[in-house]
Formats: C-alpha cells, sequence, structure tokens
DNA sequence: CCGGCTTTGTCCTGTCAGTGGAGAAAGTCG
DNA sequence: CGACTTTCTCCACTGACAGGACAAAGCCGG
C-alpha cells in the first residue's frame, strides 16, 4: 500500500478524525451529534475525507429501527511508530491510527550509546515489527527521548543523561530513513499524553505525570496541553533540591531528588545496604545476579525485607515532600506515578500519599487522586503515536 | 452617559478591540495590516463597532502623503473599575478602556474585618473617584482577592488569611451594587495580569510572578494565559517547605515559605531582633513606633544596618530556594518579583537570583532574567481592569 | 404483503460572511 | 495644476453553511 500523504483541509476534518481516532467507528449521524454541523455540510467534510483515503466506508452497521447506517471509521491500514528511548532500554511500537497497539518491542540498550548506535536499534525494531506483517510502512512516527527537546525542531538540547545527542537533528534523520512525518517530544511529556488518552488521565484537564525511572521527570498537563516550558525543560524534577545538604549528585549539587530517589539510587541504595549486612535477602541477590536493581528491591520488599520497604518508603517520602511542593504550586486535579519503579507499587504510593496530603494544603489536596499509571511500559509509545497523530490529524 | 452594554458580536469584533485596547488608537488601515481581513470586511466590521458606540472615530490623523485616515479608538468614556484586596490594604483605580489609569486610591484595610465591611470602603473608595469627575459610573470591574477563587463563579473559596469569605459572592454583590460585570480573580493572577499587559513581562508566553506581601503567592502564566488550577489554588506556594521542622506555620506545618519570609515574617523577626539587642537601627525604629514593619527593614537595610541586611539575605535565600525548584518544574522564559516587600530592591533580588542560578539547571536558567516587577502597587488594579476587560471584549 | 413509523443519508436553495477589484475621496509634492 | 499616494467605499462574485424537502432503507404490527 502507498503511504497516506493527505492531511485533513481544514479544522471541521481535523475534528472529525480526532473523534473517530477517539471513538472508533461512527455513523455520519452519530459524527453529526458531536460536532455541530448540519448534515448536510457534515457529508460533504466526510466525501472529502472519504476521498483522501483517510477514512473509509466499511459495511453497514446494524440498524436501530430505520436505515442501516455506514460505518464511518478511519483507514485501518493507516500505521504509526512509537518509539520511546529510556535510559536503558528501547520500546518500538506500531500502531493503527486508533492508536491500538499492533505491535510491540522492548530491547534493552543504554542511550550512552549515541544516536546513531540507537537509531541503528530503532530501525532494525521497526523493520522487525514490518517484517511481522503489521505494516509495510508508516504513515508517522512519534518519539521520545529522556532529556529536553526543542520542541519545534525535534532537536534534544543539553541532555544531561544523553551526551552525544545535543543538537542530534532526531526529527530530519528519522524522517530521512523512515520516510514520514516524525515528531520529537521528552519521554516523559509522551507518557502524560499516553495516560491522558488511553489511561488514568482521561478527560483531566490538569494533571502531573511524576515517571520515575533511571531518573526522575514529570510531565504537566495544563488545560488538557501538555507544557513544555519557555527552553523545553519544564518537569525536570530530578534536580529539585530534595535534602539540604544531602547526596552529591552528578549535576554537581548536593541533595536532587534524583540522588535520593530513582531507580539508579535505589539500586545503589540496595547495594549498599547488602554490603553493609543490613538485609540478608538483598545480600543474597547481589551475590546471584552480581548487581542489585530496583526490581531487585521491589521483590525483596514483596517478600517482607524490612530494609527494602524502608529504602522503599525513604524514597516515596522523599519523593512526596517534592510533589506536596509541585501540588501547591500547579494545583493538579490528578497525580499520575509511573516509570520503571512503579513495580515497588503501595508501597511507593502509601509513601508518596502520606507527604502530600500532610503538607500540601487542604484545598488542593482535597479531592487530589494520586494513582499509579494504567498503561504501564506502553504509556510511552502511545503518547507517542498520539503526537504524531495530533500533528497529522491537523490542517496542514 | 449610559453605561455600555454592547459586547462584541464575533471573534473579529473582539480581536480589533483587543488591538486598540493594547495598541491604542488606530486607522482602520493600520487595523487591516493586523488582522488579516480584507478592507471591506474590516470596515463593516469596524462600522458595526461605531454604531455599537464601543468605538468612535474622533477626527483625522495627520497624513502620510495620501489621503489623511480616521483615528479609530475606544470608546473615551468608558470606565472600568480595579479592585486589588490585599491583606492589609486596599487599592481601588479607575481607567478608561485602554487600561490606563486615571485615578488610584489606597487605603490601609484589614481584610479579615470580612467582606461587608471590606465592601463598604471598596464602594466609598469607588464612590470618591466618580465624584471626582474621572468617571460617572462603571462599564466593568475587576477584582483580585487574596486567597483562592472559585473562578467561574467568582466565589472564594476556604481562604486561609480572609476568613469570612469563604463561599461569599463576591461578584454577585459587586456586580450588583455597582451596577456591571464583575469579575474576580486571586490577586496575585491579577498581578500577573499586569505586568503581562503593561509591565515586564510584555510578550512573555511563559512566566512566573512571585508576589511578596503579607503572605507569599505565585502567579502562573503558562502559553499566554493564566493558570488556576483544578480548584483555584494554583500559585499558592506560602506553604511550601522551605526548612525541614523549620518554624512553625499558621496552617499547622512547619517550615513554610511563608513562615520564613514575609512581610509579616520579615516584621517578625525583625522585632525579635530588636529586642534582643542585635541591631540599634532596628532597636530604635521599634521604640519610635512601637512596631516594625518590612518597610522599617528596607530602611534599616538602606542606612547600611549589618542585620537587616542578614534578615533580607537570608529571606531571599529560602524564597530563592523555593523559586528554583519551581524554575526546574515550570521552565518559565521570565520570573518577576513583587509586592511590598519589593522595597527590599537589590539585596532581596541578588540574594534570589544566586539561589536560583545556583540550583537550578543551566537550560532552565540559561537566558532566565529574574527581575522586579515594573508596576509596582499598581499592577494588581491595573491586572483587574484588564480581566474584566478580556471578559467584555469577548463574544457574548 | 402492506402501510405507518423511524432513522439515515442526499439534494437543493437561500443566506451570509468574506474577497478582491474598481474607483472615489483627500491628501502630498514638484 | 497634474502625477502620485494613501485611505476609504462600493459592488459583484465566491464559497461556506443551515435547514427543509425528500429518498432510501430499515422496523413493526396487522
Amino acid at each position: 500500500m502507498r503511504r497516506m500523504t493527505a492531511r485533513p483541509a481544514n479544522a471541521h476534518q481535523a475534528r472529525l478524525l480526532k473523534l473517530l481516532r477517539d471513538g472508533g467507528p461512527n455513523s455520519r449521524a452519530q459524527l453529526g451529534d458531536q460536532v455541530d454541523l448540519s448534515r448536510s455540510k457534515l457529508a460533504v467534510e466526510v466525501d472529502r475525507l472519504l476521498e483522501t483515503g483517510l477514512v473509509v466506508a466499511d459495511g453497514l452497521a446494524a440498524s436501530r429501527g430505520g436505515r442501516r447506517s455506514h460505518n464511518i471509521r478511519l483507514n485501518p491500514e493507516l500505521r504509526f511508530l512509537g518509539v520511546d528511548i529510556g535510559a536503558t532500554s528501547v520500546d518500538v511500537a506500531v500502531t493503527n491510527a486508533e492508536l491500538e497497539i499492533l505491535g510491540h518491542l522492548n530491547q534493552p540498550m543504554d542511550v550512552r550509546e549515541g544516536p546513531v548506535a540507537v537509531f541503528e536499534q530503532v530501525l532494525s525494531m521497526a523493520a522487525k515489527l514490518k517484517a511481522s506483517g503489521l505494516a509495510e510502512g508508516f504513515d508517522g512516527a512519534g518519539i521520545g527521548v529522556p532529556g529536553p527537546v526543542r520542541f519545534p525542531e525535534g532537536v534534544p538540547v543539553a541532555p544531561p543523561i544523553m551526551p552525544g545527542w545535543d543538537g542530534f537533528p532526531v526529527r530530519e534523520a528519522l524522517s530521512q530513513e523512515l520516510g514520514c512525518p516524525v515528531m520529537v517530544d521528552n519521554d516523559v511529556n509522551l507518557m502524560a499524553m499516553g495516560e491522558m488518552h488511553a489511561g488514568v488521565a482521561r478527560s483531566v484537564g490538569d494533571f502531573l505525570c511524576v515517571k520515575i525511572g533511571t531518573g526522575i521527570g514529570c510531565g504537566i498537563v495544563a488545560g488538557g496541553e501538555v507544557h513544555r516550558g519557555a527552553t523545553g525543560s519544564a518537569g525536570d524534577i530530578g534536580h529539585i533540591q530534595a535534602v539540604p545538604d544531602g547526596r552529591p549528585c552528578a549535576c554537581g549539587n548536593r541533595g536532587c531528588l534524583e540522588a535520593h530517589f530513582s531507580g539508579a539510587a535505589l539500586a545503589r541504595d540496595a547495594v549498599e545496604a547488602a554490603e553493609q549486612g543490613l538485609s540478608e535477602e538483598l545480600a543474597g541477590r547481589l551475590e546471584a545476579n552480581g548487581t542489585l536493581s530496583a526490581v531487585d528491591v521491589a521483590a525483596a520488599a514483596a517478600a517482607g525485607d524490612a530494609t527494602s520497604l524502608d529504602l522503599i518508603r525513604e524514597g516515596g517520602d522523599r519523593t512526596g515532600q517534592v510533589i506536596a511542593g509541585l501540588v501547591s504550586f500547579f494545583n493538579p486535579g490528578l497525580v499520575v506515578i509511573g516509570g520503571g519503579v512503579t513495580g515497588l507499587g503501595h508501597t511507593l504510593l502509601a509513601a508518596i500519599r502520606t507527604q502530600v496530603y500532610r503538607q500540601s494544603l487542604p484545598l488542593a489536596t482535597g479531592n487530589l487522586p494520586i494513582v499509579l499509571g494504567e498503561l504501564g511500559p506502553t504509556a510511552g509509545v502511545i503518547g507517542a503515536a498520539r503526537l504524531i497523530s495530533d500533528h497529522l490529524f491537523s490542517p496542514a
């Protein structure tokens, strides 16, 4: 199949495409109910969309007591590629135009190997997905990187944990390789978009999405729009001071949140605890694997290891204190916790909640749910697909 | 004169009104350059606005080498009332439709006297402004209160420092008394709007406006729009923890920013220092007045008093630490410092800057101006007038 | 099988917003 | 006084859109 190149010609068409994406197949009449256009005008726009091939009419729906309606849906052959580059792994997924995941691959990989090596990996994963028959090509791709991005250009800027990526033209390079439009964003923003599209944050206008993985970041959604900040570094909360004169951080300061709690910090603390003989559980795991990760701590905690539970609780306290400040400041309607360490589950969540509810003002916390993300590792790739679909489903 | 009741009939008219408000008088041709409409269409819309009386054509401009143009301007008889209720004083100003202040009154008053007493005061000040011939009536009023507001209804909610105001229908009551439309917002948000309209934040899309007065608050502007949060309490940063296990705060917690630095905290610390004999300068002033305020500390500091300078510096450090976190989180393009304690001037500013530049990431601070507000005590009333004019200059 | 009823989709006409060109009005300048 | 410029007005043409009439296609009960 030849890839789609059409874009909606006007705001009406854009609106219709997004309704079909978010609400699934619909009859013309159902669309008319949602879009405040006359039936005639609607019919015209739908016909034009049918001509472009962006949507198709396949078959008739069951009757509801009258003439049967045509099923209007997004072209089922459209394919988006969602790429989520984490600090230590790469996720690549194919979705249809309704952003349903058709195939998903995950591969451990260190971003610090640089853009060239990572791109090679991403492309080979995309090729594998294609080879398995899920796609013949891609109509668009979204990609998230673990650092600040100059959004309009799709270029990472001054990323602390990914040297070598600074200024690398991610958007342009990937667009060239894949032969389709590409949008680039920070991975945390994409997670927020994912949860907003298909996760816990559906229909919430203002929320925060805290991602705790190798580092810590926070997606900010205000009025339904992702807030990226003046230089694309909004949400970079890993280096907010959590502990005065605390642990030294890679950034040069002391007491940064990330230095006290994150996947990396937790692993480090666990190794320390094991070596000091504080926990047999952790020591055993360290001996077995030669190293420890957040997953080990989670497992040890699940097995009742007190030291691990303490580590998690303490980290949750630190994180909760910082989030409490952000809640006072931003007054979100929802806080989503996600990322690798969500395996720590309810021990972590309880600690965070306690701190936030204790420290923030009642008005801000009165009706504030603090919940785990619903989509887990797929939030990023869904958000990435959503990013590019938002772009392609807007008037050119 | 009968008050204006007309509103723009469509988006074009709204756009034109705002251009005239922000850019002053213009010819039809100049308007046409800014609005992307054909001359004919523009002429039609301008004529309709002339019919409504919202704008007037008074006289001809000097020729620029051809036919002289008509001066189109907002009706110079339009009057807005801007009200800024602070914790300890009330500001009331009259503006024309271009939001220029025609008259401004300030009166000390404690908000805790409750809405009835404060309203009486506001109305008498408004009456005095009318009596002095500045206005025959008001076409709209904006009012800021020092606490969270449920914005759509214009009702304060759970305001910590203004008991008795909770749920009081400010908008409705004032609208009834003045006989014109009224909008209500948090005072800090209005300060931000004021600085955005006519102050240092002109043409900045994302910025923070920290107001340090009796308490501390922060106006948040994202994408040119004020962010009010899920329950209207966004920007309430006074109770973010600045010092672990620090001073007890009225809110029940310890170490809140406001407990360590604010007009009230500074006065308290100054009295303490004077009583402990740490500063002759302050002790002298305390003896003279029987009390000390932030103004005294500012004066003492200006006179070189080391203790006062230390107090200011320490407060600036605390505030700077909190702002540093907010800068990392929000990544603003500008930080404005305003409110009563800006009399502390550059000592304060320097301390804040030092902390922010030291603690926030380079990308977020690289090109981040941290400046004092330009409008001083008029920021609030200008912002209030702007609020209601934004409302009235939008299609009904 | 037929006629009333419902729902869906199509067609057509009238209205209104908006464009762009012609030209009138009112200047400047040499 | 005439050539040129700028501003504003008028008018005819286009296209977006609403809303009603109507056709198509189903249901159901008799």
